[in-house]
DNA sequence: CTTTTTATTGTAAAATCTTATCAATATATT
DNA sequence: AATATATTGATAAGATTTTACAATAAAAAG
């Protein structure tokens, strides 16, 4: 996907309207600032980096628009098993899965077409038409394997 | 995996001895009943199941009891996305994945061979070797999708 | 069998993350 | 402008999980 902030701004401005929402600085700002970061962040720390902008801004309304964001599937969760909802962005990033490792904690983005297609296939063997999957793989990385091998 | 309770309680006592912790009443009764149920119980189902064997149980031992049983591989966490940690049994009962129709809510286990398959070799790729998995997969079942054309 | 050491438990408090309440403010509608 | 509606930030409340700690139980040592 290759859309600007001004195309998402518009989608998620739309989004609102339609449910009789409105658009505003504080919504504005979140988003823009979502949307620059790069991968998982928990609300918490989109509220930690927006207040260096912005330090009136409420905690709840972070909470809350990201909410929002999630249901205009602009945002997505992702949940890593610590309690904590972290959010990534689906506009300006396609989708992915991921890869971490039990060692040292990195998370790879990876895609499997084929991994994709037969998801597809196993839900229509239930009768299921998917909308959504998430698919986390844990294992250990190259230099962690190793590490634990000595 | 065919495991009886005894097999699992052994592999659990096992598990503790090696970290120099004890084989309990209190972890017995906890295990027991944990593999008694079907599928994805939090921890406050299950301690309400044993408080009907047993009021003097606290709720933090079964916290406590059931983050053991994950370590120790006997207990896997399922995340729903609703904030609360679910467990299911490992043993007596072999890997799978969800199926989830966002209409109704119900789940389905699934397991694909092919999908499982090239999970691995995806790890392969970025050099991982594959220790677990998560897979969830939402749709709408055929039910819920007649519903939602009418 | 004691005594001593170590681990476990239950209770309750604390910590965490998230949601709800509400009066004040901002935005849209008339 | 006046009115109605939605939003906000602060704070309280909720919910889930973890921690602290004294009392108890189990194991090890004597
Ligand atoms: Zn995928
Ligand atoms: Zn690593
Ligand atoms: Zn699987
Ligand atoms: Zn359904």
């Amino acid at each position: 996907m290759n859309e600007t902030l001004e195309d998402v701004t518009t989608i998620f401005t739309d989004f609102l309207a339609k449910k009789n929402l409105r658009m505003t600085n504080q919504r504005n700002l979140i988003l823009k600032m979502f949307l620059s970061t790069e991968k998982h962040v928990s609300s918490d720390d989109l509220y930690s980096l927006i207040r260096k902008q912005d330090n009136t801004i409420g905690q709840a309304t972070v909470y809350r628009t990201l909410k929002l964001l999630a249901e205009a599937e602009i945002a997505t969760i992702v949940e890593f098993g610590d309690g904590v909802a972290r959010y990534e962005h689906i506009y300006l990033h396609q989708h992915h899965d991921h890869l971490i490792c039990e060692g040292c904690n990195i998370h790879i983005e990876v895609v499997d077409d084929d991994i994709e297609r037969l998801q597809v296939r196993l839900a229509k063997k239930y009768g299921f038409t998917l909308t959504s999957h998430k698919m986390y793989l844990y294992g250990k990385c190259e230099k962690c394997q190793n590490i634990s091998s000595l």
